[in-house]
DNA sequence: CCGACCGCCTGCCTGC
DNA sequence: TGCAGGCAGGCGGTCG
C-alpha cells in the first residue's frame, strides 16, 4: 500500500482521535511484525498522552509525554481503522462501530476519549518501535533524504543529489536516502508528468555550470504536484487499502501510467502505448514516446 | 562505496 | 470450478 500520500492520509485520519488522547490500554496480539515489538511495548505506552501525530517520509511518529516517540511504518499492507461507541462519538471523527478482531489485527490502542485504533497488517511488513525524542538521530532516520513536499526539494536540490550518479533515474527517485517518501507508483507518475524516461541515467539531471537543468526543476515541481494531488484525493486504494474511516481513496483513477500497460498514452498527440518493464526487480510503467 | 538481488509474509488475480 | 504461479505499494541485509 502506502507511499507518502497514503501515510499522510492515515495521519490526517488518526490525528483527531490519537493526538491529545491518553493511551489507556494496548493489546499487542503477537510478538512481532516485521521486527519484534520493543521490550515492554504495551507498558511503555499505557498511561502516556499522545502529544502530536507527525509524519516523516513514510513513517508515522506519535510523540508521547514520556519523551518517547512511537514510530510506526505500514510496510506494504498495513492499515489503521478507528472504532468508537455510538454514545460517545468524537467530534469530526467518522463513526465506525466496534467489531470483532480479525486474524490480522495485531495491535489495539484503547484511548481515553473512547476511541479505539486497530492496526491490521496481513503481510506483516510493517513495524512499530519506540525511539527517544531525537527521532532524527535514530538509525532508521539518520540517513533519510529530503522530504519531497518540503522547501528543501527543488530543481537545484535534485540536481545536486543526482550529481555523478550512474544509477537509473527511477532507482534514484526510489532511494530513500536521497528523497524520502516516494514509492513505485508516484515515481512512475512523476516521471510521466516530467516527460522523463525511467531508463535515463540520474546524473544527466545534475547541475551544469553550477545551474540546475530545466528538467530537474520540472521534475521537482511534478513530484510535489502528484503527491499533493494524491493527498487531496485521500491517497490511492489499490487492492483493499482503505483510509482510517474505511473509505477508499480515489487517486488511483488518476494514474496515467501505473498499472496501465498496453493502454494508449493519455497524451492525445502521442499515439504511443504504455509499456511495463522491470527495473531493479520492480515494475516500471512509462510511455517510451513521451518520456525521454 | 555502489548496485543487484534476496527475503520477509499473505492475498489476490490470471491463466490453464 | 480448482489450482499453480505470478505479482504486489517497502525496506533491510548480503554479496560481489
Amino acid at each position: 500500500m502506502p507511499e507518502l500520500p497514503e501515510v499522510e492520509t492515515v495521519r490526517r485520519g488518526l490525528a483527531p482521535v490519537f493526538a491529545g488522547a491518553t493511551i489507556v490500554r494496548v493489546d499487542q496480539r503477537r510478538p512481532d511484525l516485521r521486527f519484534p515489538f520493543p521490550e515492554n511495548f504495551a507498558a511503555r505506552l499505557t498511561g502516556k498522552r499522545v502529544e502530536s501525530l507527525e509524519r516523516r517520509a513514510k513513517y508515522l511518529l506519535a510523540r508521547l509525554d514520556s519523551g518517547e516517540v512511537l514510530v510506526m511504518h505500514l510496510g506494504m499492507s498495513g492499515s489503521f481503522r478507528i472504532e468508537q461507541d455510538a454514545e460517545t462519538i468524537i467530534p469530526g471523527v467518522f463513526f465506525r462501530p466496534r467489531s470483532a478482531l480479525g486474524p490480522h489485527d495485531h495491535v489495539v490502542f484503547s484511548l481515553s476519549n473512547g476511541g479505539t485504533i486497530v492496526y491490521n497488517d496481513p503481510r506483516r511488513f510493517g513495524f512499530m518501535l519506540l525511539s527517544g525524542s531525537d527521532v532524527e538521530n535514530h538509525p532508521l532516520f539518520r540517513n533519510l533524504g529530503v522530504e519531497p513536499l518540503g522547501a528543501d526539494l527543488d530543481g537545484r536540490a535534485l540536481a545536486r543529489l543526482f550529481a555523478g550518479k550512474t544509477t537509473l533515474l527511477k532507482a534514484a527517485l526510489l532511494d530513500q536516502t536521497l528523497i524520502a517518501g516516494l514509492g513505485n507508483i508516484y515515481v512512475c507518475e512523476a516521471l510521466f508528468r516530467a516527460n522523463l524516461s525511467p531508463r535515463r541515467v540520474a546524473g544527466t539531471l545534475a547541475l551544469r555550470d553550477g545551474r540546475p537543468s530545466a528538467k530537474a526543476g520540472l521534475l521537482a515541481d511534478v513530484i510535489k504536484q502528484v503527491l499533493s494531488e494524491a493527498i487531496e484525493a485521500g491517497g490511492s486504494s489499490l487492492r483493499d487499502h482503505r483510509q482510517t474511516d474505511g473509505n477508499l481513496g480515489y487517486f488511483q483513477h488518476s494514474f496515467k501510467v501505473y498499472g496501465r500497460a498496453g493502454d494508449p498514452c493519455v497524451n492525445a498527440t502521442c499515439g504511443g502505448t504504455i509499456e511495463r518493464i522491470v527495473q531493479n526487480g520492480r515494475s516500471t510503467f512509462y510511455c517510451g514516446r513521451c518520456q525521454r
